[in-house]
DNA sequence: GCAACTATCAAACGAATGTTTGAAACATAA
DNA sequence: TTATGTTTCAAACATTCGTTTGATAGTTGC
């Protein structure tokens, strides 16, 4: 009990802290001082630094991608053969995250930031590390997407989708930071769930936009 | 001229690393030692890290805000009185960035990421610094976009605004990675004028999707 | 040519970081 | 109890960081 109580004290305290400055910009003191243990102890039952913050994102991605591939599952199910509209593959998505049970009581919004975070600021072992351990579901979804708009060219389809994971990343990454302007401006409580609502129209409009037309108007330099 | 080839030397240099890895991440030492300068150097120049990293911002966005402006100015007078559709908004951005001489032969990709980076990474001094220093071309540009969307809700505008500007700071910070994938993928050369064309079908669409119903379904916790 | 200023440099400073150590406290089972 | 394994703890370790220093060279103005 003692070792799981400490365990989790350090996630929990590391998550917020991830969440709010950066995974560079917290240290391992002060993690340990706010959770009120050993200094020590993140080496000991994590045995660094990189690996408390894999631990941090193991603990949501875990449940989260197992959800998301039952989702998947019954989604698939319930088209079964036919067609799935983008818009099912999008929600499906959007509601697995919205009704992902934390595992701390700080709910949506830290989850988001940590993956905004994972995607701007992860060099080398967080992507590596994120890659081997989820690509698969992602590629499952991006298959997905695939199929659900046919009618795309693949080309504009790989950017597109890179149009509504930036929305998505981006958005998240500053949440809380927009959620408080917003507020501010509008006198008006901002959701988490809201958000990731306000997103889906968004991004499903863009995707079934009109083809754009690539002609260089003529006498323009290159620049590849 | 020993000097400005110091002072323009570790901004190069500066510029590719902290695109490259962040700012936390990059340290005077690797700067200076790859610019081929004097540690001191930095301090003597700028004064410390954190005006370095403006001095970097600064190089990309005195032009570029400046030439923006003219640009919103051009666009004002060619619709006056009337009002200015929102595409044509979008593209005086989009051929500002995309025709904006670069200080360095790292083209647009840096700025992007920089820009991204400066979003994401940025605590404290360095969103302060941007918002004092160029908030008003900011400012203007989204009231050109609010005058241009007054069918939209504040709120709903809002956030659109900064899923639009996730698409493009996220695709564009991550372009050079991006078009490689996409010519391996598709056997085709991409420019960066083409994935600029494609955003902004994609992200005009997006702001004139439907409005989203924001209903809580009964019975459902609120997480804000 | 001398003075005043500017720029470079090696070296050190103080603070902060992640990690390791070895002893102490605690728990568990024989 | 005794013995074994696990967890906590204060302290220290070895780096790394941004910054400062004071001496040395280089340049400019008179």
């Amino acid at each position: 009990m003692a070792q799981l109580d400490t365990v989790s004290r350090i996630l929990d305290t590391a998550e917020m802290l991830f969440a709010e400055k950066g995974f560079a910009e917290t240290s391992l003191r002060t993690i340990t001082s706010k959770a009120k243990v050993n200094l020590a102890a993140v080496n000991y039952h994590f045995g660094s630094k990189k690996a408390l913050i894999q631990a941090v994102f193991a603990r949501y991605l875990d449940p989260f991608s197992e959800r998301f591939n039952e989702e998947m599952d019954l989604l698939e199910s319930r088209h079964k053969g036919e067609e799935i509209p983008l818009n099912a593959v999008l929600e499906t998505l959007t509601t697995t995250v919205i009704t992902m049970p934390s595992p701390t009581r700080n709910g949506l919004s830290v989850f988001m930031r940590l993956l905004g975070l994972a995607y701007t600021q992860a060099q080398g072992h967080m992507r590596r590390y994120l890659q081997e351990q989820y690509g698969s579901v992602f590629y499952r979804f991006t298959a997905m997407v695939r199929s659900a708009s046919s009618d795309l060219p693949d080309v504009e389809r790989f950017w597109r989708l890179h149009f509504m994971l930036g929305s998505a990343v981006f958005t998240m990454s500053s949440l809380d930071a927009l959620k408080d302007i917003a507020e501010q401006d509008f006198n008006e409580q901002t959701r988490v769930r809201d958000v990731v609502q306000r997103l889906i129209p968004f991004v499903s409009a863009g995707m079934s936009a009109p083809i754009p037309d690539l002609t260089v108007p003529a006498g323009e330099q290159d620049d590849s």
